[in-house]
DNA sequence: TAGAGATAGTGATTTTTATAACAAAGGAGT
DNA sequence: ACTCCTTTGTTATAAAAATCACTATCTCTA
């Protein structure tokens, strides 16, 4: 599995796929084509055997792939066969909801710690973790071994709670907050910006035929 | 304004110049370089004359461009000088969440209507906004002319509520449920998929250097 | 008013990504 | 074993997007 650049939307796709198959799989379907999941994703066929055609050959020709085996290496490429150590940075509205979300809890992430600078919001328990003090930020990211760190404080935190993540060690953020953050390279950063969503639907509408 | 197939990544490039342009104006700057608002938004000067080209010549060369007014321009073209009417469909953990959230209650989006199938949930009010039965969400969308629907139903039930949207007449969705949803060419469909930004992210932190 | 410095706008080029088309390979039936 | 049918893997092509490099034009100063 050495590769070198993986176009960004192939790993969105192959997320999706993987999906999909274990839907599939729950189903008790044991093989499928690309044409089968291209159509529940909503891509072309050839556009699937090339996202997978970065990783090596998975299929027979003439039968498709066996969804378990497919599913297998799928997970293994995406690196959900490994644990990985979440921190949630602010426990308010969404942050909360995130910590309780049940997307947020499936195989492979396991939110580890959760912390907020309100005093009254320390303690409280969301869904098994309690909610530290942001006074420890550091301390929690390196005794459980945090990789990825959840912003989800105001915009104006964003950047001293990034920088402080980075410090201790994260390895990846995941920011919702509507800041644009600078982290070192060797940092992963994905942003989800909710209000960005819906301007970029706002321009669609008003563009749109 | 008649443009014919903008990029994806231009409209929500402008999204993030857009704001960047609001904080720069509540900041009392007048005037700002394409290099500046490249720096603030870690793109290069040249991607951002490119992405506004698409629309006109906003600046003086040599100058720069006056901040209220492209900021302005980039109102119109995002369409943020309407209003917009949404619906959340799904009042649990996350509907409530982005219910309540700050980033969704700005300019030029209003949410005129939540609602849930949990008659417990029904009644209670979330910002300003009484939770309704989905048994009327056809009445809703109609009566308070429901533009973008917002989905946080659980997966099994997006597709459903999906149709039932696009019947009413929602002209835009965004999804967050982790489901592909299938909608008429004519609606226009974003999906936020909370569990594919960490897949992506377990990706790269597992095929990084 | 001429020249220097700065910065926008834009055409050319390169890079990236997606699409299309087809050869290779497996399975089933005879 | 041969032929047909199916579907993958891959190569070739096209489309899209980003980058680069240059020209045009504005301001300011001497």
């Amino acid at each position: 599995m050495k590769v070198y650049k993986i176009p960004e939307a192939t790993v969105i796709r192959l997320s999706i796929y993987s999906r999909q198959l274990s839907n599939l799989r729950k189903a008790g379907v044991e093989t499928v084509s690309s044409e089968e999941i291209a159509n529940s994703v909503g891509v072309s066929s050839a556009q699937v055997r090339k996202d997978l055609a970065y990783f090596g050959e998975f299929g027979t020709r003439g039968v498709g792939y066996r969804v378990d085996e497919l599913l297998g290496y799928l997970t293994k490429i995406l690196g959900l066969n490994k644990e990985w150590n979440l921190a949630i940075i602010g426990a308010g509205k969404l942050g909360s909801a995130l910590a309780l979300y049940e997307g947020f809890r499936q195989r492979g992430f396991s939110i580890r710690a959760i912390c907020d600078v309100d005093q009254n919001i320390v303690g409280q328990n969301l869904a098994g973790v309690m909610v530290d003090s942001m006074d420890i930020l550091e301390k929690l990211v390196k005794e459980h071994d945090i990789n990825i760190g959840i912003i989800t404080v105001p915009a104006s935190e964003a950047q001293k709670v990034t920088d402080r993540l980075v410090d201790a060690g994260v390895a990846a953020i995941l920011n919702f907050s509507p800041q644009v953050l600078k982290v070192p390279p060797d940092v992963i950063l994905r942003n989800v910006d909710l209000a960005v969503n819906l301007k970029v639907l706002s321009f669609n509408l008003s563009h749109n035929r």
